[in-house]
DNA sequence: GGGCTTTGACCCAGA
DNA sequence: CTCTGGGTCAAAGCC
């Protein structure tokens, strides 16, 4: 793949929190941690450690540093809170929706949010809260026509991934960590083979969804390392989730969930990396 | 009673 | 052609 110059397929979206943030789920619900993992017992076969491939390391096409934003937030201070505050009003759609990828024109303004970073440390005094956007390169480079890009991107990806390091979102309960407003069960688990931690796959249980997730976390704390959506939600985002109820469906403001289109889950991750490798890649494997 | 998670087995694509 | 490994299925158990 790319990674260098590239082809215009991902751009990277990295949330780092801090130490004492487990879960930013927990951070948009406040609900409490749950357990990290029920039965970290066996998985399936093929649990032998092998050479890392991409799980270990990140994918070249997953920059870990960029022009790209990072910006603070104040320690007790949701990003929640922050995202709906005044502040960050203008920016509080700069989080690119991990199913949809909808990304709203301002989010387009790379620079903007650049500024950002700087604009809230500085107004708001932030610290200990980092949050890195990181972007391909090949997104950076379209920074100055992100915005027809990224539409162009969105409606063609259908795979997104969500980079998520050193973080969070602790299973409450129902392992529905990765709140993004959607319904999901569980489908499978799986210990893969460049990487320590399990994977979990999970779908939209949504009528016809085709929707699906892959979550990855660590075994040694049980935080999520890495989400990648898969497909596109056919439906609406709904307004209240049985078991979301934490709070975090609350991003249901806007949601025109055509997988083509965009909307947005939201990133309670935060970071974010629109692959769209698979976006032509039919779904295949199938049974 | 229904829905969800867990987990071993199976399928299949890619190397 | 064989092997490896990712993804999915489905039964069982749990909440």
């Amino acid at each position: 793949m790319s990674s260098s110059t590239g082809s215009l397929d991902h751009a990277g979206f990295t949330f780092t929190p801090p130490p004492f943030i487990t879960s930013f789920t927990e951070l948009l619900s406040g609900s409490g941690a749950g357990d990290a993992e029920r039965s970290p017992r066996g998985f399936n076969r093929g649990g032998r450690a092998g050479a890392p491939k991409f799980k270990s390391a990140q994918p070249p096409s997953l920059p870990i540093s960029s022009p790209f934003s990072c910006f603070s937030v104040p320690a007790g201070l949701s990003p929640a809170e922050l995202l709906d505050s005044p502040v960050l009003l203008n920016y509080s759609h700069i989080l690119a929706s991990p199913t949809t990828g909808a990304i709203p024109a301002q989010r387009c303004d790379w620079q903007a949010s650049a500024d950002l970073n700087t604009f809230q440390q500085d107004e708001l005094g932030l610290s200990g809260f980092s949050f890195h956007a990181v972007k391909s390169n090949a997104t950076v480079n379209a920074q100055a026509n992100y915005l027809p890009l990224f539409k162009e991107q969105q409606e063609q990806q259908q795979e997104e991934v969500v980079q998520v390091s050193n973080k969070s979102s602790s299973s409450s309960g129902n392992n529905k960590q990765v709140e993004d407003g959607y319904n999901w069960r569980k489908y499978g688990q799986k210990q893969v083979k460049g990487s320590e931690n399990p994977r979990s796959y999970y779908k939209c249980t949504y009528n016809n969804c085709s929707m699906k997730k892959k979550v990855e976390r660590s075994l040694a704390d049980g935080r999520i390392t890495q989400i990648v959506y898969k497909g596109a939600h056919d439906h609406p985002k709904p307004l209240s989730t049985r078991r979301n109820s934490s709070g975090c469906a609350a991003v249901v403001a806007e949601d025109h969930t055509n997988g083509s289109e965009h909307s947005g889950p939201t990133p309670e991750n935060s970071s974010v990396t629109f692959g769209d490798d698979e976006a032509d890649k039919p779904e295949t494997k199938r049974r």
